[in-house]
DNA sequence: TCGTTCTTGAGCGAACATGTTTAAATTAGC
DNA sequence: GCTAATTTAAACATGTTCGCTCAAGAACGA
């Protein structure tokens, strides 16, 4: 067998396995382990595998893999460019009702900067944030609940029920066509009914991720906002079907 | 496992949980403490995540909390001190009402790895910091002041009505021998004063560096307290004359 | 056929990764 | 305040893995 060849070879191998220890490659490649170090060195070199100590990786399988955090980095973009969008909905002098999540912080974050408009949140990550902002900010309280760090339980709904504000934002983590949005947890379910309650205008804050992927607890219908932010509409059918109900759908 | 794809998976699992321990962690990534350890180091190196004594945080979660240390690093050893003292009389089950301010933020960092107090507060830096604790945390909402990092006004102090603790730590920013307790802020006075009419053991945390040093609004006489915890004692006729209306002073 | 050049494989020391042990630091409990 | 327990960090030991060098053999041309 000549090097060439044997080099193509130890390439498909890689690329169909993703990930192999070097026994493993020796074992299909049958040459000494010095030759098929000098081979990966090479196509190392030329950017064709990447050497970990004890084996070898298909590069597409690492960017997919590394892209996990680059997909948090890129969502938390995506997230704000949903955060841009969002905050034009808000008018001058604006009582706006928060939601906590990632994205919803990052809406936060975009008003915070505006002295004319009122923040009123349970989210503690959005109150600690506050403090280098211009924006008045009222905090619900409740119980910390330290996963998510959002202020939830009774004196938080309760608080809440002496509350009226113009605009609400709210987050999910999952969404159904047919079913409404829905999250993860019971008490959190209950804070963002009660904020949609106590809002005139009311939008909901999903990326498209969240699209068809229900979560465990439901906690609206689609006829329960009136806008939806996302960063990629869903099919045309399906877009019809919710603004047939009244939704305006915004693409960030 | 290669030792690449191991930090990728622990970066992913710190990021989904954003809190967790040392042992938790160690069970999903199914390795010896001691390579979880470096593996911890390299990752904390990277800013990928923050180690504290017993586990990991996700830096994303945390950051906003930065600035509340470094305020309290200023003169943290005596305040400290006068927390650790503090702490002392809180007993097993207790609830807690904690004030805001700096020394009293300490006393809540003291109690927060307890598990077995409920602290109950306004200061927006001790919520932000009880991510990081075991103690079951109520924060009392209302309007954020972004000097103090209080959260206060009509909301805050109708929440505070509902409540009854058995122990409450106030703080003040001067202390007159006649006059009692007072502070800059009115609306913080009257949060202090609430605080004290809703607890049975009422506790003073104040060093000697506001003894005699009136500020602006009064909030309470000396027999509002039940104790004073400090780190120098006032001259002896003076603690003769305090400790006859039943107070009892703690050197810390 | 001989010598040069290139490739290959083997050997060896260095580097690396991991687990174990031990000491120091931190925290909790009294 | 002190002591005991937990957590962390450093030191050590071990088994792999790596990269280098060198010699053997094949390929090639003179």
């Amino acid at each position: 067998m000549f090097a060439q060849e044997r080099s193509n070879i130890i390439k498909k191998i890689v690329r169909k396995h993703r990930r192999m220890t070097f026994a493993e490659l020796q074992q299909l490649v049958k040459v000494s382990p010095a030759t098929l170090r000098r081979d990966l060195a090479e196509l190392e070199l030329a950017g064709d595998v990447i050497r970990v100590h004890g084996g070898v990786l298909d590069p597409s399988y690492v960017r997919t893999e590394v892209s996990f955090d680059e997909r948090v980095v890129l969502n938390s973009s995506a997230k704000k460019a949903l955060a841009t969008t969002a905050a034009l909905l808000v008018p001058s002098g604006a009582t706006v009702l928060v939601d906590a999540g990632t994205t919803c912080l990052e809406l936060g974050k975009a008003l915070m900067g505006r002295k004319d408009v009122r923040l009123i949140t349970h989210s503690v990550a959005l109150v600690a944030a506050a403090f280098q902002g211009e924006a008045s900010v009222l905090c619900i309280g409740g119980e910390l609940r330290k996963v998510s760090g959002a202020l939830i339980g009774g004196a938080a709904l309760s608080a809440l029920n002496l509350i009226h504000a113009d605009v609400a934002f709210v987050g999910a983590s999952g969404l159904d066509p047919a079913e409404g949005c829905s999250t993860t947890e019971l008490f959190e379910a209950e804070m963002k009914k009660n904020m949609l309650s106590r809002a005139t205008r009311k939008v909901l804050l999903a990326d498209h991720t969240k699209w068809k992927k229900p979560s465990t607890i439901h906690f609206a219908n689609w006829d329960g906002f009136t806008d939806w932010i996302t960063d990629e509409m869903p099919e045309s059918e399906q877009t019809k079907h919710l603004c047939a109900s009244g939704l305006k759908i915004h693409k960030a």
